[in-house]
RNA sequence: GCCCACGUAGCUCAGUCGGUAGAGCACAUCCUUGGUAAGGAUGAGGUCAGCGGUUCAAUUCCGCUCGUGGGCUCCA
């Protein structure tokens, strides 16, 4: 049989040939390392005979299917431990997903986390053992009797499924004792899985709708080197200590939750001037940009609901409150409000786009067990802007809000991932506005990206029922993405509330409508940002920026100086003159991130000088006052403004 | 909301196999005037989340409630 190799050469094999004989032929490393292959691009597994002549890709860690091979099949290795350490466990789904795995089992007797340790033993056992993975074709009929002989009705019914789907043959793997319904392919063998942790055990409903059974999900990872976990287990330890909730109590930034309610956010002064501080920008920088500020009430009458369909649709997501025996409800949103904005009278083409913005706080109500922090609350402030325009400016005022959601982005050091997310034309009914607004539009959006040159996923059926939109997931400083700006249109509203512009031709067209918003909530921006700065935040977000210590009480005078200099040039600053050692005061402010410290002793004194330290970097020596305000005034900065909207 | 785990001083945590509790930090007072990440002494501070049950006795065992965490689901 002829094999071709990613190279280019052509091999001949004899018939029979595996993709492990393939990988021998190539090097030992690479037999080694192999865990899967790809013969035109479809998934095999190394231990079978290659059933065709075609091109063959030998799958290592370094690539992402084989990333997923070992993780998958670290999956059922784990689930072989759990069955052989809790008979009757009977098995739900096992897929790898990103960083590792997990399996979903009905474990009877399931002692939680404690048990973790006796099945990353039995896990041990088996790698040492290296038992190899095998596959093994069948039909569906033999299947069901396999599966309901071993009790596995759960896997039962994923079959009868496959059945319904039209499908007669499947594959099971087998490795040791161990039998499980599987696409594969697996890695040859259980000696290849050694660098594993498992992390964690959760509920998780079969099949994920909560009217099922409760499973329980053990969650795990799988490296291919000692190295590799080793590294992973120090992002998830890095993580943990960068987290909002740690870092925002450290720090007196908020507290939410607890007898302030779940879900609800209490910001202390030190977190109030960081979101005061990223408020007051981002209305500068809004303004910059052709917005106008706006601002509308926190409750509003039911019809107002009604009219824009929340009451109906979002129903579930509200609160309401009786005012005089009439309904009202806190807004979950900021849209109807904009919108009765923008009918406040009638509106000219002339005026288009009109950008209304608004730092619009909104109550949601979430199931309490979703609640998170500050990433996930059930009162938080958009930043929320409409953009009202007509046919002609969509490419503009896209290209415009995307300029300006990066720019944003860019200030805090922020990478990003652009999604674009269209209409499934399929489902064309579920979808609101006229069909000839979606198929306008969506190539608008596209086209904007692309003269733009910037990188994005197009992904149908994404799409908003109301419109198509451009997410922009952001990635922190520990590579980890976030829920950015998001961009939608929306041809519902505009049509619920009848808003139209009087053209040039005298008559009233249907306007435009652009949702956006960059931050999305300022509150969840701040927890990003707490951990993406792992809460040494850029000098102008910084709640206090300047520590003066003077060393001995002598110098307290020319501390208080400084001090006033400080604060003419608007720094936030204290003069630290409490009865502590000067290596007491400096721990006390490095603890507490203050990016600057001026120490002032006696030799300062005489010479006009000021004694600079860095957070986290230390003592820069001694200068004169009048550089270390420049300096320090300098580094807190407020970021430029962006320039034209 | 559901599954699992957790809840001891402002914070981080010990402890009590059932006899009502302790440390460090923080706080207060005093001493200390100290040159770049913790000077010393003294003191105050807890209905052991709340309610109920079992018990001679509950912070400890059981139940419920509330809250928190890890997930499921959903979303900004």
């Amino acid at each position: 049989m002829r094999i071709e190799f990613p190279d280019g050469d052509v091999e001949v094999f004899e018939p029979g040939t595996t993709g492990m004989d393939v990988a021998e032929s190539i090097s030992r490393g690479l037999a080694k390392k192999a865990l899967a292959c790809t013969l035109d691009e479809r998934l095999l597994d190394l231990t079978v005979p290659l059933p065709a002549d075609g091109s063959i890709r030998i799958l290592t860690f370094a690539d992402d299917r084989g990333k997923e091979v070992l993780r998958h099949s670290a999956a059922h290795l784990m689930a072989s431990a759990v069955k052989s350490l809790f008979p009757g466990t009977r098995l739900g789904i096992g897929p790898a997903i990103e960083d590792g795995f997990y399996y979903d089992m009905d474990i009877p007797d399931f002692p939680g986390s404690s048990a973790l340790e006796g099945v990353e033993a039995e896990m041990r056992r088996q790698v040492e053992e290296d038992v190899p993975f095998k596959r093994q074709e069948m039909d569906l009929s033999e299947a069901l009797q396999l599966f309901e002989e071993l009790g596995e009705t759960l896997k039962l019914e994923l079959l009868r499924e496959l059945q319904h789907k039209g499908e007669t043959r499947v594959s099971v793997y087998r490795h040791g004792d161990f039998v499980d319904l599987c696409r594969g392919p697996h890695v040859p063998s259980t000696g290849l899985l050694r660098h594993f942790n498992l992390l964690g055990v959760a509920g998780a409903y079969w099949r994920g709708d909560e009217r099922r059974q409760m499973l329980t999900r053990i969650y795990g990872t799988v490296f291919d080197s000692a190295q590799g976990l080793k590294r992973h287990l120090q992002l998830l330890e890095e993580a943990r200590k960068r987290d909002h909730r740690k870092l925002g109590k450290e720090l007196e930034m908020f507290t939410v939750g607890g007898e302030g309610g779940p879900g609800l956010a209490y910001w202390y002064p030190n977190g109030t001037v960081v979101l005061e501080e990223l408020e007051r920008h981002w209305k500068e920088a809004h303004r910059a940009a052709g917005y106008q500020l706006i601002r509308t009430p926190h409750i509003a009458p039911a019809e107002l609901w009604q009219t824009s369909g929340h009451y109906d649709y979002y129903r579930d997501n509200m609160y309401f409150l009786d005012v005089e025996g009439a309904e009202y409800a806190l807004k979950p949103m900021n849209c109807p409000g904009h919108m009765l904005i923008y009918r406040g009278r009638k509106r000219s083409y002339r005026e288009l786009p009109m950008r209304l913005a608004e730092l619009g706080t909104v109550y949601r109500y979430e199931k309490s067990g979703v609640l998170h922090g500050l990433m996930r609350v059930r009162g938080f402030t958009q930043d929320d802007a409409h953009i009202f325009c007509s046919q002609n400016q969509i490419t503009d005022e896209i290209k415009g809000v995307v300029r300006l959601a990066l720019y944003f982005l860019k200030i805090f050091d922020f990478g990003y991932k652009i999604r674009l997310s269209l209409m499934d034309a399929a489902e064309a009914d579920h979808y609101a506005g006229n069909e000839e607004s979606w198929r306008t539009v969506e190539p608008v959006l596209a086209q904007a990206l692309e003269e733009m040159e910037e990188d994005y996923a197009p992904v149908t059926g994404e799409a908003a029922f109301y419109g198509p939109k451009i997410d922009i997931d952001l990635r922190d400083a520990l590579g980890r993405l976030w829920q950015g700006p998001t961009i939608q249109f929306d041809f519902n509203l505009p049509e619920r509330f009848d808003l139209t512009y009087v053209g040039s031709d005298g008559a009233a067209h249907r306007v435009l409508t652009i949702h956006r918003a960059l931050y999305g909530s300022m509150e969840r921006f701040v927890g990003c940002l707490i951990e993406h700065y792992a809460g040494n935040l850029p000098g102008w977000l910084a709640p206090m920026q300047c520590i003066i210590l003077p060393i001995t009480s002598e110098q307290r005078e020319k501390a208080l100086e400084v001090f006033r200099r400080l604060e003419d040039v608007g720094l936030r600053c204290a003069v630290d003159d409490s009865s502590e050692t000067v290596g007491y005061r400096i721990r006390q402010a490095e603890t507490s991130k203050v990016p600057f410290m001026l120490v002032i002793g006696e030799r300062e004194v005489r010479s006009d000088m000021a004694a600079l330290r860095v957070h986290g970097e230390g003592d820069r020596g001694s200068i004169p006052v009048d550089e270390a305000v420049e300096t320090v005034r300098e580094a807190c900065r407020r970021p430029a403004l962006p320039n034209g909207g």
